[in-house]
DNA sequence: GCCAACGTTGGC
DNA sequence: GCCAACGTTGGC
C-alpha cells in the first residue's frame, strides 16, 4: 500500500467534482515522472491526498484512492483536447493514467498550514521548486495529515 | 551528449 | 501578472 499527493486545479476537477462523480480518470498528466509513478508504483487501493493547486486557497481538500490499473489517456489522441499529443501513437501510447475514487471531502488543510507544520516538513510537495503534480507520501506523512485533518 | 532557448507550473 | 524553478526541445 502506497500513498500519494495528487494536484488538481479545482477549476478543472475539484474534490467536489470528484465527490459528485464518484470516480474520475486522472487525465492530462504530461510529465514523465508523474506518469511513471502511475504506471509503475500505483496500486488499486493506494491512498491519495487530493490537493487543490493554482487557486485562491491551495491545499489538501480531501481524500481519495486509486481505483484502476494504469491505462492510456484518451485525451492524447484527441486533436481538440488541450492535452493532445501529436507525437503519441495509438499503438504506443505515451501517456497513461489511473482512475481515482472519492473517499472524503475534508476541511482545507491549507498550504500555509502545511508549511507551518513541523511533522509535514519532509513532504515532497513542500520542497523548494517542487512542481510535480504527483508525489509519493510516506505512511508517517499520511498519518500526520490525517491527524491534522481530524483536529487532534 | 551538450546546452541555450523556450515552455510550464504554481505560489504569491 | 510576476517570476523562480525546472522540464523539454532541438541545433550542433
Amino acid at each position: 500500500m502506497n500513498y500519494w499527493l495528487m494536484k488538481s486545479e479545482p477549476d478543472e476537477a475539484s474534490i467536489h467534482d470528484l465527490q459528485r462523480a464518484g470516480t474520475l480518470p486522472w487525465t492530462g498528466v504530461r510529465n514523465y515522472q508523474a506518469r511513471n509513478f502511475m504506471r509503475d508504483d500505483m496500486r488499486i487501493g493506494d491512498g491519495v491526498l487530493f490537493y487543490h493547486s493554482s487557486c485562491a486557497e491551495p491545499g489538501i481538500a480531501g481524500l481519495a484512492e486509486v481505483c484502476s490499473a494504469p491505462y492510456p489517456d484518451a485525451t492524447q489522441f484527441d486533436p481538440a483536447s488541450p492535452y493532445y499529443d501529436a507525437k503519441s501513437k495509438p499503438d504506443a501510447p505515451r501517456w497513461l493514467h489511473v482512475d481515482v475514487r472519492w473517499r472524503e471531502t475534508t476541511r482545507l488543510l491549507a498550504l500555509t498550514e502545511m508549511r507551518a507544520a513541523p511533522e509535514l516538513a519532509t513532504m515532497r510537495v513542500l520542497e523548494r521548486g517542487s512542481r510535480l503534480s504527483i508525489t509519493p507520501v510516506t505512511p508517517e506523512q499520511w498519518q500526520a495529515v490525517l491527524r491534522r485533518l481530524s483536529g487532534a
